[in-house]
DNA sequence: TTGAAAGCGCTAACAT
DNA sequence: ATGTTAGCGCTTTCAA
């Protein structure tokens, strides 16, 4: 028989509360049981008490025989990127309501980290949404056969899925490019592991034909502003005058790498982005991208999760697909139309990292 | 007596090992544990039995018994803001050797949040990281009773904290605009809730005493570039020539809203911000900024909420603090001698918010 | 509506 | 080094 003098500092569990109430433990569960199915006077009673005595149920506890944590996982590659902020964001508030809890995971761009940490947390959480995952998709099927899960940013079939509308956001990207004259495009290209750096890949090779446009690819190289500065270096050896890249951070990285060496954005190259993200308001000249719902993406995929969880089938037909939009700002030009174009030497050389930076 | 017959699609228990392995439970749980004190061929045995029934041991019921999740939880008040993605990184640095799982929980600049999430998440996690918290001193150190807690970007009495040399950063951003001969610094202010904003506006009001600046306050604003605009506009009424703003975003904020208004920054208006984020270095003029090392807070704040889970007291006399430096970049400089200044009318307004996206 | 009893999967004494 | 016995705090049959 358990002792249940509770010790003073501990919290007060199922049993001080019974003790206290005069009635049995399971009185006291029900009580706090999900449908408010008990009304009585006894409950009422049994709550007050509870409340006196700071009781708190006991998730873990509970979890172990209803196998049910009312928590889910968001699992992103990498949290430095703003637009999983976003993602983050619409996941919440479609659970705030409800009462799930979101914890994050950032996997680092890390598929080991990804499934280490996963298969941690398997048996923690309710269900996962994985966004922008870097496993593999048989790592995924795995995953979602042990736990409800919805994956954004991805298509696998037979697991629910929400992405956006990447083929229509390049497409449009191309057009967009076309119509400014430019007759070859080049792509720099995102993480290999990335499936929307695959598919971005594959509609512009699919639109360059239907629109007569030539395209070609360089990387892959890191999602960031570094990768994308480097990429700039690369870019030397055979410049474009149309360049599409992976994702919004990467093309403002080109941008500066770009400027540092004495290239004109847009005078002598076109720079498009993907995302939105708010930085790419900000740069000089602002960024002309693709902007998608990543907002109502983390929603939208976390309200399916939840019905998931609660018992529903999960909708593995067509992935859901969000629409996206081109926003046109000035880091698209008018394709300068000679072919050794008015373009200063590229002599200058990147500035020194953190220009004379005041050591306080 | 469990029954210890597995259905098919369960995960294996430590019980169904045990049968296998013609062993006790308690062999099998031994062969898990910590110290992998049991070395013998039977321990090699059950695992490796463990390994082909695909076992993994459930750390919930271990948890129930041993009061370990080996989770922590960061707490965050605004996922959006980077600075929070570089302490994240910090905390996972310090985690990722040892085998704890780090949780992040974005409180949504909600003091009412933040409260209910943590008092949810209490038991689910062996300790907390606050960052930036926006509760009550009093909230923070009635949770600190209940777990160990670390502090970060605050100084609380009897809690263990990790904060930025806020003062000396207000300090060297003052003494850079005095010699550059501005005689009066405006603070934009940010969030009431934010100790940050509070102690930096009081070493603000001291380093004026000290440097014969004149200094007045306006805000509060939201903490975001929006809370920058905004505050530009409010700076209308009575335009200054120098500015510190509580952070970054709404410095960048502020250089956009004044731009609009056909106010030069800095020729006409001198901006300092805090934090020293990536976009700082994006926007035009570049932006002078207190940078703090966000990324060490983290990793340093984990360490020290490891040790305490350990068992290990819990530092809690003067806080820890970290050394900031003043970034210079193009958004400060030389005073505009007259005081009617070659400046532009302020006439121009605010652009459409999305110039002229083409829906796709 | 309430109580009694049996576990969820694991670990921690205590024996052996 | 291994087995035995009791629970961790809660929910869930099954009776009353």
């Amino acid at each position: 028989m358990p002792d249940h003098t509770r010790p003073p500092d501990k919290r007060a569990t199922i049993y001080d509360v019974a003790a206290e109430a005069n009635v049995s433990p399971s009185t006291v569960s029900r009580a706090f049981s999900k449908p408010s199915r008990v009304n009585s006077e006894t409950a009422e009673r049994v709550r007050q008490v509870a409340e006196r005595l700071g009781y708190r149920t006991n998730p873990l506890a509970r979890a172990l025989t209803t196998s049910r944590t009312h928590m889910i996982a968001l699992v992103i590659p990498d949290i430095t990127n703003p637009v999983y902020a976003e993602i983050v964001r619409g996941a919440q508030e479609a659970s705030i309501g409800g009462e799930y809890t979101t914890v994050l995971i950032d996997a680092q761009e890390s598929d080991r980290l990804e499934r280490a940490v996963i298969e941690r947390t398997m048996s923690t959480v309710d269900g996962f949404l994985l966004a922008s995952s870097r496993m593999s998709d048989s790592a995924i099927r795995m995953f979602a056969k042990q736990r409800p899960v919805v994956v954004l940013n991805r298509a696998i079939a037979d697991v629910p899925c929400v992405v956006t509308d990447n083929p229509r956001g390049v497409r449009r990207a191309a057009e967009h490019l076309g119509e400014l004259g430019h007759d070859h495009i080049t792509y720099v290209a995102g993480p290999e592991a990335s499936w929307a750096n695959g598919i971005r890949w594959r509609s512009l090779l699919e639109a360059g034909m239907e629109l007569e446009i030539k395209v070609r690819k360089i990387g892959p190289f890191s999602p960031t502003m570094e990768g994308g500065e480097r990429a700039a270096e690369e870019l030397c050896a055979d410049p474009p005058t149309a360049v599409l890249a992976f994702n919004d951070q990467m093309a403002i990285g080109l941008i500066r790498g770009l400027g540092w060496m004495g290239v004109n954005v847009p005078g002598d190259v076109s720079v498009v982005g993907f995302d939105n993200i708010l930085a790419a308001d900000i740069v000089t000249p602002g960024l002309t991208t693709v902007a998608a719902p990543f907002y109502a993406e983390g929603s939208a995929a976390t309200r399916h999760l939840l019905t998931m969880i609660e018992g529903a089938p999960g909708h593995t037909g067509r992935p859901m697909v969000l629409p996206v939009r081109l926003v046109v700002r000035r880091s698209t030009a008018e394709r300068n139309p000679s072919p050794g174009r008015t373009r200063t030497p590229w002599l200058r050389r990147r500035p020194a990292p953190d220009p004379a930076p005041h050591l306080s």
